[in-house]
RNA sequence: GGGUUGUUAGCUCAGUUGGCUAGAGCACCUCGUUUACACCGAGGGGGUCGGGGGUUCAAAUCCCUCACAACCCACCA
């Protein structure tokens, strides 16, 4: 006996996983006409997988064995991200704990040594992947700093740096002087935080004016004060100038409509060099830009001998000391503002002017809008598309300089002497030579999500005027979080660089939160590790539960509940392979097989279960089609433990119809697998008559059963219940005791009573004598009776009275409906009949019911 | 400030274009060694679908409004 009496995931997974990657089943050779293609979003080539990881591969890698069952080139290719600024936050602080600092080595130095960081600790989240079950194409692993990405990065850097999108640009960029790099304003975090509102009097002949400023600091960097237009306070005072105190600089009052009246004194400092706002007020009134900030978080010389060389928060104390002995500080209150840190380390980033590379994306946001008006592809959650469309509409230019060594450098060189930038992909040099000229490369490294945008089309290799039979992908699955980050990037890049959109289908999941609703984070402690889940129930059990009540785009609470759940489920169909694999070989050892009959239904147990599985099977294909995971694991969950194991097994037990076992058996782990690949391979492999593995079975056809047969059952399941429960209710005023069942005029009972007598438990089963007795069993279309003594009915008499009310109110809520000529009238007519069809029904349940009183 | 989503059983969630008595898993109660399974079997209890209004023969579902929650974007001198 190969099957143990229940199933232990652990004992399994591992080799099945093995025995699938050695046959060669994860790549795309089928001879299906039609292709399956997706890429997995890469996971940090030297992390481990969280949560989410989880959820992704259980979606992917759902989808890729459905669409590889049903004979399609299926290709799940898999990915491994250099995770350019997450990896090198890791290996500075390993630096650091080594006493050691980035400053101290040369970037090519450190590129290299990361390199080999990334490599040492790869190959743990390709385990997870297993573990998880994710059928994807090793060869085809993609990392994101491999050659041909690299390339690829290059060839559209150069294109675009051609058709002149690619500009330098001193700007304002958020930059964290820990890390000391700038970041994209999609990278920043906006906390509240508690601060201060200062007061300072600037001071003219005759008179001052107060300004409100939350970062004095900045003051040295003055180039103007502003005032609205409107505002009549200050309207006289419009083109002259203030003295900018500590220091001896005027600078002018002008009239901007950024200036709010109704806000501190309603005039306001402007510091071109170290505010969003007031640079852009500065570009309005061509104000010079004055940094006084450093890159290192320190005052420079331009703030003055006094300060320079203070860090902020040491010039800050200084300057308020300073102006409060000068008499020029007015007024302090604390106020609540949102400030931006840096999303690793927390540090309040400072808006610092740089050159950087930016890419003007007018353009390639614009031709992204028209293929997204025009559907070209379709989103689940719909609403996605508008939110994405709306954003794309507001688009600002993209910074794609990243100021730290690990990533894909940026080609540009530049000559000092002409300060001419050149496009170059010798990027593996410091310095290069063209023409007789010195150009020294640009230190700086492209911000990952530039590479990644060009993820669809790197994985499947397009190349231009080479036809790719995988791209554009079929769906692009990723978290909802980064659907601007991201699947915005890839759209444009993708259009960009093939002309076609890169995928054709997008299916965005939400946030794995904990199971109280909460986001998971280390600091809560709430984290849930998906590869503890797989040891503790098995991977297909983490894959159903997580999947188990999850709609697209929605943040969801992770509840363990569900995981067990789907471990009950593995164990449940383990149990049936082995009952069903005990008939088979209990047919072998007499040597009686009937294998070569072939599949025929033979009762109306037979014809429900195929119209069952047929209906299962047709739910699942629609599910898949429109990416309703929950609902497909729940189709699956109900038709093989409801339907196949509590009504189909357990009839089977009395007519065995060994070759429909072994069908049935086959269809319903195949419909299963895309799900629970592990527990269904296992059993596969453990049945005596598969052949070959089930991850390259073809999913089920068609199936042929006699309708009236089916439904015959369907009606046989309801009485039975009713006895059933009829039965219990008994049993509790009468401790124990079994009843016989007596049938009268009832040729479905009449033509099944064995399989009656045994599905209810029952006594005995005969027919009446001609004058029935005992207790009538409520079930539509039946005439069966629970031989009761009649003292035991006279205790069930009130139930039975309060019975009869209860469907006497639903019977009037069903006259009063048709009573309602407007209901007749107006609601389809189908709907009309099955209200009439109702009352009949009710109407008869309270005569059957009555009968029973009436016997008494 | 702008936007998106949600509020359904004790908990986590389904409910696809309005239409049977609103469902599932887990939890709970009662009974149960019956040719697989106690990770089991049988039966059962539990919801005025966040509040209020409207449209309709008919609303958990559509519209308005209020409350609460989450997330995203922008911004707060």
């Amino acid at each position: 006996m190969k099957f143990a009496s229940s199933y232990e995931p652990g004992e399994y997974e591992a080799d099945i996983y093995a025995a699938w990657e050695a046959s060669g089943a994860f790549a795309p050779n089928s001879q299906g006409e039609k292709r399956f293609s997706i890429v997995m979003p890469p996971p940090n080539a030297n992390g481990n997988l969280h949560i989410g990881h989880g959820l992704t591969i259980a979606l992917e890698d759902s989808l890729t064995r459905y669409y590889r069952l049903r004979d399609r080139k299926s290709w799940f290719i898999p990915g491994a991200d250099h995770a350019g600024f997450e990896t090198w936050v890791v290996y500075e602080r390993a630096l650091e704990k080594e006493g050691h600092t980035r400053f101290e080595y040369p970037r090519e130095e450190l590129y290299a040594r990361v390199w080999n960081f990334v490599e040492e600790n790869r190959g743990n989240m390709e385990l997870q992947l297993r573990a998880l079950g994710a059928s994807c194409s090793w060869q085809d692993l993609t990392f994101t700093l491999d050659e041909n990405v690299i390339r690829r990065v290059y060839a559209t850097f150069e294109k675009m740096w051609k058709d002149g999108m690619v500009y330098r640009g001193e700007k304002l960029v958020n930059y964290c002087t820990k890390h000391q790099t700038a970041f994209a304003d999609i990278e920043v975090e906006h906390q509240d935080d508690k601060g201060h509102l200062w007061d300072i009097a600037y001071t003219y002949d005759g008179g001052e004016i107060i300004v409100s400023t939350t970062r004095p600091e900045t003051l040295f960097g003055d180039a103007a004060v502003a005032v609205n237009p409107e505002d009549s306070r200050y309207k006289d005072l419009i083109g002259k100038t203030v003295h900018l105190p500590l220091t001896d600089r005027e600078i002018p009052i002008i009239a901007d409509e950024h200036a709010d009246m109704e806000y501190g004194t309603g005039a306001v400092k402007i510091t071109p060099a170290h505010d969003y706002d007031d640079f852009e007020v500065g570009n309005r009134h061509d104000l010079p830009r004055i940094t006084v900030i450093g890159f290192d978080g320190k005052m420079l010389d331009a703030a003055g001998p006094d300060y320079a060389g203070l860090t902020t928060a040491e010039c800050r104390k200084k300057v308020l000391k300073d102006l409060k002995e000068q008499g020029l500080l007015r007024g302090e209150k604390q106020i609540t503002h949102s400030v931006a840190h840096c999303y690793k380390c927390g540090t309040v980033l400072e808006p610092l002017l740089m050159k950087q590379w930016f890419i003007n994306t007018e353009k390639l946001a614009k031709t992204a809008v028209a293929h997204l008006e025009n559907n070209e592809i379709k989103f689940y959650p719909e609403n996605k598309k508008n939110v994405l469309i709306n954003y794309l509409k507001g688009l600002k230019d993209w910074n794609i300089s990243r100021q730290i060594p690990w990533g894909i450098a940026i080609p540009m060189f530049h000559c000092e002497e002409t300060d001419e930038w050149i496009f170059d992909t010798r990027t593996d040099l410091h310095e290069i030579e063209v023409a007789g000229k010195k150009y020294l490369r640009d230190e700086d490294t492209f911000d990952t999500w530039f590479s990644s945008s060009h993820w669809p089309i790197v994985c499947t290799d397009w190349e231009e005027g080479i036809p790719n039979e995988f791209y554009p992908l079929n769906v692009m699955e990723t978290g909802a979080d980064i659907l601007f980050a991201w699947v915005a990037r890839m759209i444009m890049m993708g259009l960009y660089v093939t002309g076609e959109v890169p995928f054709r289908e997008v299916y965005l999941h939400g946030l794995v939160l904990d199971a109280h609703g909460q986001k998971m984070s280390k600091s809560k402690g709430n984290v849930i590790n998906p590869i503890d889940m797989v040891g503790k129930y098995g991977s297909d059990a983490f894959r159903m539960g997580i999947l188990r009540g999850r709609s697209a785009g929605m943040n969801q609470a992770f509840s363990e509940n569900s995981v067990v759940s789907g471990r009950n489920l593995c164990n449940k169909l383990w149990n049936i392979s082995r009952f069903i694999q005990s008939i088979v070989d209990e047919e072998t050892k007499d040597d009686n097989i009937i294998d070569n009959i072939g599949v025929k239904t033979e009762n109306m147990g037979e014809d429900w279960i195929c119209r069952e599985l047929d209906r299962c099977r047709s739910v699942l294909e629609q599910d898949f089609a429109e990416y309703r995971f929950a609902d497909a694991v729940e189709t699956i969950y109900s038709t093989i433990w409801d339907k196949y194991a509590d009504w189909f097994i357990e009839s089977q037990k009395l007519y065995k119809n060994t070759p429909l076992l072994k069908s049935t058996l086959e269809m319903i782990l195949i419909m299963l697998h895309p799900f629970a690949p592990f527990v269904t391979e296992a059993i596969w492999q453990n049945l005596s008559w598969t052949d070959g593995m089930i991850i390259n079975a073809e999913w089920p056809l068609r199936l042929e059963y006699d309708p009236i047969s089916a439904e015959n059952f369907e009606r046989l399941t309801i009485t039975v219940s009713e006895v059933r429960s009829t039965m219990q209710r008994l049993s509790e005023l009468n401790k124990g005791k079994k009843y016989g069942l007596l049938y009268g005029d009832d040729s479905l009972v009449n033509d099944n009573s064995l399989l009656v007598q045994y599905l209810t438990r029952c006594s005995s089963i005969n027919p009446t004598d001609g004058t029935p007795r005992g207790l009538r069993i409520a079930a539509p279309n039946t005439e069966l009776y629970l031989d009761v003594p009649e003292e035991i009915i006279n205790k069930y008499r009130a139930q039975l009275e309060e019975h009869i009310l209860a469907v006497g109110r639903e019977l009037d809520g069903l006259n009063a409906r048709m009573m309602n000529p407007n209901y007749v009238e107006k609601a389809p007519a189908g709907l009309v009949k099955e209200t009439r069809d109702q009352i009949k029904e009710k109407e008869d349940l309270i005569s059957r019911l009555k009968t029973q009183l009436k016997i008494i």
